[in-house]
DNA sequence: GGCGAAATAATGTCTATACATAATTGCCGA
DNA sequence: TCGGCAATTATGTATAGACATTATTTCGCC
């Protein structure tokens, strides 16, 4: 394997004639009994290739019809949902959670609660400022559901924020990010010390494990402090940084 | 194949039980040997799915040693990358862009240009508005590289926004996003009908063809009327669709 | 000419085998 | 004891063949 293999070989040279736009969406790829023979291999050598264009979604492959380019539905790119205090670290400044509101809560009495993190029974509501080097990055709000998720109730979160908690003791299956913008609300103008109204990046997200929602929380980023990064390419290179601008 | 091919099986299988939290990273994985035992099947059925497993990031390989769960390095999400006019006609809306500016610069006398791009040469600058139904939805800034996209010269894009004529015209082999939240320009601001400063959603890409930079835009949605959304998931479901809230 | 059935061509899956490659283990001798 | 060589183990790649599945095409019959 001094030559990288063969199957990835024949992945790459159509990969690359696909990206470069020599073949266009639509067109037809050579049988896999073409391409064995083009390429002096075996069948399930060609198939190995094929089918990894195919899970990758460049390719489309349909039973006596053959296979094609396919045509991009919805370009999607890889995006690196942020972890603030291992970011925060790994640019060597100090982390620091500051809890501002604790409270237990319930989906029966308060219906807006419900609605958010979409399960019944008992929540535990947090408020939070992340920090590095004492400068607020973010202020996020936080529902826990309690019936998921017992444990928490009796963390206090002076050492690590309930995020990470989370992320160390609960494994999830299934998370949904929405991504958009907003103005500063009161409570976090005050706490990001900017003027209310001020713009922020407003990333949601709810977390799940097995159909059972686990957690909602609404975080801002002050405007041009922070910026979330998306990448596509071919080859994926080291990950890219989120991080202030 | 009523029932789905056992090299899928076997994948779930493993999959749900790393996502479930069963195994934990680092968790030692039953060899091939050991697998095809357990389901009774041939080596290369185990091969397929633990290789799939292993290209998707799940479990790490190493030759004599076997297989393990792979420790999350960064969390990565699909983030569906919004290509308006589809969107919006497939919301049922009419789709329409406003060219507000066009014109050709020159990298080597505007260095700010030439820095947003990362590239010389002479460059087509349009500033314009997408709208749905005559509503803005979004304001846009493109730099397009003259050098890389000659044709594009003669396009006026009155048929079509210059996205999407790139989108149809140039195939790119690579791209970045960067989201965050910024204030509205006068320019957008008089163009997207709100306020100077009000929050918007930032969204800049930046689009190469085999390490030449094609294109830079930057586009600016009014906070509250339009959301990206990134999923993460183990059987990925209908894509989930961007749009306004 | 049109309709339905059979032939056909492509991919999908699986097996059994073979050899290559890499890393670990353990043995053996200086 | 330690260094290095060899055996072992697990994965990586590839082959040839088999049967299943699914559209498409073709052909025969009415």
């Amino acid at each position: 394997m001094a030559s990288t293999a063969l199957h990835e070989r024949i992945r790459t040279d159509i990969e690359s004639r696909i990206l470069s736009g020599v073949l266009k969406p639509g067109d037809k790829i050579p049988s896999e009994l073409e391409l064995m023979g083009l390429y002096g291999c075996s069948r399930m050598t060609v198939n190995k290739a094929l089918s990894a264009l195919n899970s990758a979604g460049l390719l489309e492959r349909r039973k006596r019809a053959g296979s094609c380019v396919a045509r991009p539905r919805t370009v999607a790119m890889m995006l690196d949902v942020p972890d603030l205090p291992a970011e925060v670290a790994k640019r060597g400044q100090a982390y620091r959670f500051d809890l501002l509101k604790r409270e237990i809560s319930d989906t029966r009495h308060h219906r807006s609660i419900a609605e958010k993190i979409g399960c019944e029974g008992r929540v535990l509501v947090t408020h939070g400022v992340h920090r590095a080097d004492a400068v607020p990055i973010a202020y996020e709000e936080r529902l826990v559901s309690l019936s998921a998720v017992p444990d928490i109730e009796t963390q206090d979160f002076a050492d690590e924020p309930p995020g990470s908690w989370l992320l160390r003791h609960i494994p999830w299956t299934e998370a949904e990010n929405r991504i958009g913008a907003a103005g500063a609300g009161s409570e976090a103008a005050r706490a990001l010390n900017v003027n209310v109204g001020a713009p922020c990046l407003s990333v949601e997200r709810r977390t799940w494990q097995a159909a059972q929602c686990i957690t909602f929380v609404r975080q801002l980023y002050v405007a041009g402090s922070y910026e979330l990064i998306a990448r596509f390419g071919p080859a994926q290179k080291g990950p890219v940084q989120n991080g202030p601008v």
